[in-house]
DNA sequence: TCGGTAACTTACCCGAGGTAACTTACTGGC
DNA sequence: GCCAGTAAGTTACCTCGGGTAAGTTACCGA
C-alpha cells in the first residue's frame, strides 16, 4: 500500500522507457513539454488534464506541480520554448536575405513552413480553440466567414481576371490584417477613420507605393 | 429552511432590479445575457465563474442552466448575438458603397468603429486572453513583438521617409495577414512557398497591381 | 557502507461546473 | 373570487480536475 509499484509503464508507443524509470530533472523537464504539447495540441489547453500529461510522462502528478508549479506554468513553458524556436527559425532565414524583399520572402516561407510543420500546435494557439469551448471557436470562425463573403465578391468584382485562390488568399490576408489592427489601434489610440485609412492605403498600393512615397518624401 | 428568502437584492449599482422580481422567460434571457457579456469581458472566460453571473441577475445558478445549457452554452450564445450585431452593422455600411474602394472603406470604419466601442468584448476574443491564462496570452503577444521587430525596420530601411506610426501600421497589418494565412493554407492545402507568394504579391503591389492584373488578363 | 538529497509516491483538499428534487408566484378559466 | 397548472425560482447535493502535504525510495559521493 505504500511506495510506488514497479509497474510497467507505457508511454507513447514509440516512446522508449517502458520500464518506469528515474530521470535527471533536466531530462525529464524536456519529457513533460514534449509530451504536454502532444496532449494541448490533442486535447486543447482546457479539455488537456494534469493526470494525462503525467501518465503518459509515466510520472505522477505532483511532479508536474514540482516543476512547473501549475498547469498554466505548463502551457507558458510550452508556450516560451515553441516561440523561441520560431523565432530563430525565422530570423536565422532573414538573414540569410540580400534586399528588403528576398529578405520578407525569405523570412514568409520559414514561418509558413513552421506553422505548417507544427500545424496540430498552432491550431491550438492561433485559433482560439485553445482555452474556448469548440464551439466558440466555431463560432469565431463563421463571424469571419461572414467577413470573408462581404469581401471577397468586392475583389472579384473588382478584377475579374483573377483565379479563385487568389480572391481568398487576399480576403483573408485582408481579414488577419483588420484584425490585427483593431487590437493595435485600440492600444494606440488611433481612431477607426485613422485605423482605416491605413488599411486601405497598405491594400491598396502596398509597399510599392510606400517604397516610391517614402524615397520622394526623404 | 425553505423556499426562498425576501432579501433585498442589489446586482449592479446602476440597475434597477434592486428587489428580486419575476421575470419573463425572454426578459430574463436578455438580462443575462447582457450581464454574461460584461462578466466575460472582466474576468476573461475562464475566470468568470457561473455563480457570479448569476448572483449579479439577481438569480440562481441553476436558472442559468436551465436558459443556456452550460457556461458554454452561455458564452456562445453571447458570440453569436455579438457577431449578428457585428456583421448587420458592417454590411449596412457597406451597402451605402459606391464603387468597390468606397464599399471597402465603409466596411472598415464601420468594423473598427465597432470593435473600438466594444473593445472589451473583442479583446476577449480576438486575444486568446479568453479562455488561455493571462501569462499564456502575454507570451503570444509577446512572440508577436517579435515578429514585428524583425519586420519593422525593414519597412523603415525600405520607405526610410516614412513616419513611425504608418510602420507600425503597416508592420501590424502584415503580422495579422501572416497568422490568418498560416491557418487557411493548412485548410487548403496551399504549400508555403505558395502562401508567401501570394502575400508577397500583396503586399508588394496590393489590390492596385491586382486590378491592373485583373482587368488585362481579363 | 552509509547518509543525504533529489526524484518520486499516495492520499487528500477545495472550488467550480452541473443536476435532482422541491417551492412559490403568476395566469386564465370557472 | 378561487383554484389548478405551469413556469420561474430555490436549496442541497454530486463530480471531476487543479493543486498540496507528508511521507518513501533510489541513487551518489565520501
Amino acid at each position: 500500500m505504500v511506495g510506488y509499484s514497479t509497474v510497467t509503464q507505457t508511454t507513447s508507443p514509440q516512446e522508449r522507457p517502458a520500464r518506469r524509470k528515474r530521470m535527471s530533472r533536466e531530462a525529464r523537464e524536456r519529457q513533460m513539454l514534449a509530451v504536454a504539447e502532444e496532449v494541448f495540441a490533442d486535447h486543447g489547453y482546457r479539455a488537456a488534464s494534469m493526470e494525462e500529461i503525467a501518465e503518459r510522462c509515466g510520472v505522477s502528478k505532483p511532479m508536474l506541480y514540482e516543476y512547473f508549479g501549475s498547469k498554466d506554468g505548463l502551457l507558458l513553458a510550452c508556450l516560451t520554448r515553441a516561440r523561441a524556436e520560431l523565432h530563430d527559425v525565422t530570423a536565422a532565414a532573414m538573414a540569410e536575405g540580400t534586399d528588403p524583399m528576398d529578405t520578407l520572402t525569405r523570412g514568409l516561407i520559414a514561418y509558413y513552413s513552421f506553422t505548417d510543420s507544427h500545424r496540430r500546435s498552432f491550431e491550438l494557439l492561433k485559433n482560439e480553440a485553445a482555452g474556448l469551448p469548440y464551439a466558440a471557436a466555431e463560432a469565431v470562425e463563421e463571424a469571419r466567414r461572414q467577413q470573408h463573403n462581404l469581401i471577397a465578391p468586392i475583389l472579384a468584382q473588382w478584377a475579374p481576371g483573377i483565379g479563385d485562390i487568389e480572391i481568398e488568399a487576399y480576403t483573408e490576408i485582408i481579414i488577419g490584417a483588420c484584425e490585427r489592427v483593431s487590437l493595435w489601434c485600440t492600444v494606440r489610440d488611433v481612431t477607426p477613420e485613422d485605423a482605416a485609412r491605413y488599411t486601405i492605403d497598405f491594400c491598396w498600393g502596398g509597399l510599392q507605393a510606400l517604397y516610391e512615397r517614402g524615397n520622394v518624401t526623404a
